[in-house]
DNA sequence: CCCTTGTTTCGACGGGGATCGTACTACGGC
DNA sequence: GCCGTAGTACGATCCCCGTCGAAACAAGGG
């Protein structure tokens, strides 16, 4: 066997549910790595943030936003680029972006 | 002793965080019940609501969302009437509330 | 090739939370 | 005063999820 990824599944945007998406906004450290990657339009490897988790850790939160919708994920070279799915989120649920980040607290 | 609830703790509005409001809108329950109360402004009873758990489940559901910030609970009777605190939602996070119940789905 | 760096997988662990049933309290009406 | 209705408190259960470490994998560069 071994394990090739199958390039990495990500659910249509008629596929996202709000009550996904929500549960995957529910938690700091996910929470941190949107407000990251709402300032960086181009995407970015989450492994450069600091957050205070181990790799593993970080795969899997990354990993329950891609499933949840709430980013797009597209391998380059070792890395994994990711980057918020604005467009969808914003069609789907208009103002719940912007509204999250712009608390202060 | 004998337990007087001390009517009601409510979060001020610069104590509501933005992670506890996603984590107590972040459960299909309660979502429901957030749904409900945006079509009464003048707030509701929760527990005429069609959802499908017992009351105790209901009385946990409603201190979620009243300690998370997200509805104002005062005793009217025997009942206690629920409301969303829109204001303050909006004035912290504006949009989310909207996006999340545009939500078809 | 090997080594390094970024990431994934797996298994384990611990804590939290959604649920329930039962027992209790609080109001209001009769 | 009693009773019924609305809601709460408490304890038990179960399952999910965030976390880690260790081991594996993948891609690039010497």
């Amino acid at each position: 066997m071994s394990g090739m990824t199958t390039t990495l599944a990500h659910p249509e945007r008629d596929e996202i549910r709000i009550t996904t998406v929500l549960q995957a906004l529910a938690d700091p450290v996910r929470l941190q790595i949107v407000r990251a990657l709402a300032m960086h339009e181009e995407g970015l490897s989450c492994g450069v943030l600091p957050l205070g988790v181990t790799a593993s850790t970080l795969t899997h939160h990354v990993r329950t936003l891609r499933e949840a919708g709430v980013v797009r994920v597209r391998p380059q070279g070792t890395s994994r680029i990711s980057s918020l799915r604005r467009d969808d989120l914003d069609a789907l649920f208009p103002g719940l972006l912007d509204g999250v980040l712009a608390a202060r607290r």
